[in-house]
RNA sequence: GGAGAGGUGGCAGAGUGGUCGAAUGCACUCGCUUGGAAAGCGAGCAGACGUGAAAGCGUCUCGGGAGUUCGAAUCUCCCCCUCUCCGCCA
């Protein structure tokens, strides 16, 4: 959520950013002459009630209550009458009322973008800022990771499609055991980094998606129950940013810095036909992501460390990368700026993405009321969150089997996997 | 799922219709005291929003919502959550 303050203050900053991510920036006029007529009407509310309450307060203190009740009687009526009107005004024009036009205008725009973060309008302008190793060589035609999977015996698409539809898949025997010791892997080293584990419930409230800024933009992509009026989690984001919600956090016990192992469900409603070999994209997958709260003041250089530490996670597997910095257009709602983290996959003949790691500012914090005090006499303020994988589960199984494979078919495994795998490679049979 | 109890400030805990945003205690902050500390004493200590240059003033919030009333933390209704017992269950 942005903050209406600062649209006041600086609209034309707010323009500009809209701007860059290619939006209309006249929703910026728009809110100005809401937010405008919203606090006169609110000015004129509370002047009525401040003068009902003093009346009421006069009989309070009257000695004959009933008789200074019946003489205030008529004026007390009318300002009964004119207070209903002016509320159900205010109520019209809340920033915080559902339905509101303030509200809607709001809640649909997006974080304002850092001012590091390169012009563009989409993925084509996006800023490659270093590269790990180099795109893997073969010496022989390798397969895919679901033609590998399958011969290996430890992927199975066609059971997956008959128990649950397109779009899933079954790890088998040291395939489960892969996804199992990747996952042992992250959590181990997120722990030496100094990130809490957190075991977070995968289906939140509706108020909990919506503090963490999903549900205006993504609300299509979220399965539901709409009985229980539960959303299951599109990535753990969303129980660890809103895990402080409503809370003010002294500052001294900042960052705050959190890592689950979920799994993540998306409709990928959108993505029809996109990708659909494989298990780049899939309904539900897991991962660990990593999450921070900061000082407004920490959070860039927060940025930074948080994706060295999902990169580190890439170098130690050996896998080659690079570190893309988002340009304006591909950003999404949430973020002021994106490091996407970025693993070579064969089959692609490309770089695709494993990591996303975002600096939210106060964007979501705004809206999950997340703040701080610096000291005992210092009022509250906006903390800033932070996430990012470290690193997607299946994405990085996929990009294993793919850049490990070996002529004889088998997979090599990564030298800082094999103690959880107990076992140096995959092979047929 | 059934029965009961309860949800008040950072915590504990009073408050059952009228200056109650809320006694008191603890915690915390500042000052006095002290060689230093403890104790003691004094003061302060909820958040949001609006208004104002500021001091301040105003409005709202006692789980959430709706209602009764001139006036609700206090009364009524609905919902949510927590705890105890029973049932069921991984």
């Amino acid at each position: 959520m942005l903050d209406v303050g600062l649209i006041r203050r600086d609209p034309e900053r707010v323009r500009l950013s809209a701007k860059r991510r290619g939006l209309d920036p006249a929703f910026v006029d728009e809110v100005l002459r809401l937010d405008e007529e919203y606090r006169s009407a609110l000015t004129a509310a509370e002047g009525a009630q401040a003068e009902k309450n003093r009346l009421s307060a006069e009989i309070g203190k009257a000695v004959d209550k009933a008789a200074a009740a019946r003489e205030l009687r008529p004026k007390l009526d009318q300002l009964a009458q004119r207070l209903e009107d002016l509320e159900a005004r205010v109520r019209e024009l809340a920033p915080n009322e559902r339905h509101s036009p303030l509200y809607e205008l709001l809640s649909q725009s997006p974080n304002i973008l850092d001012d590091s973060v390169p012009d563009g309008s989409d993925a084509s302008k996006n800023v490659v800022l270093r590269t790990s190793g180099e795109p893997t060589k073969f010496s022989f035609d390798p397969l895919p990771h679901w033609e590998l999977g399958e011969r290996l015996g430890i992927l199975d698409f066609p059971r997956a499609a008959k128990l649950s539809g397109s779009r899933f898949s079954i790890l088998v025997g040291p395939g489960a055991r892969l996804a199992r010791a990747l996952t042992q892997f992250f959590l181990d080293r997120a722990a030496a980094k100094g990130y809490i584990e957190v075991n977070p419930p995968l289906l939140v409230s509706r108020d909990t998606m919506w503090s963490t800024g999903q549900l205006s933009k993504f609300a299509d992509a979220m399965f539901r129950d709409d009985d229980a009026e539960l959303f299951l989690v599109p990535t753990a984001e969303v129980p660890l940013t809103a895990l402080h919600g409503g809370e003010i956090l002294a500052a001294d016990t900042l960052p705050r810095k959190y890592a689950a192992f979920t799994p993540c469900f998306r409709k990928e409603a959108g993505a029809a036909g996109k990708d659909t070999r494989g298990i780049l994209r899939q309904h539900q997958f897991e991962k660990v992501e990593l999450v921070w709260v900061t000082a407004p003041e920490n959070s860039a250089g927060a940025l930074e460390a948080l994706t060295q530490d999902a990169e580190d996670l890439l170098r130690e597997l050996e896998l080659p990368y690079r570190v893309v910095l988002l340009c304006a257009g591909d950003v999404g709602f949430n973020p002021a700026k994106t490091y996407d983290l970025e693993v070579w996959v064969p089959s692609s003949q490309a770089y695709r993405e494993i990591s996303s790691c975002s600096n939210c500012t106060d964007f979501q914090s705004r809206r999950a009321a997340i703040r701080l005090r610096r000291d005992a006499k210092a009022k509250p303020e906006l903390a800033h969150t932070l996430n990012g994988s470290g690193l997607a589960i299946g994405r990085t199984l996929l990009a294993i089997l793919e850049n490990f494979q070996q002529a004889d078919g088998s997979v090599a495994i990564p030298g800082v996997l094999q103690p959880y795998m107990r076992a140096e490679k995959i092979s047929a049979g």
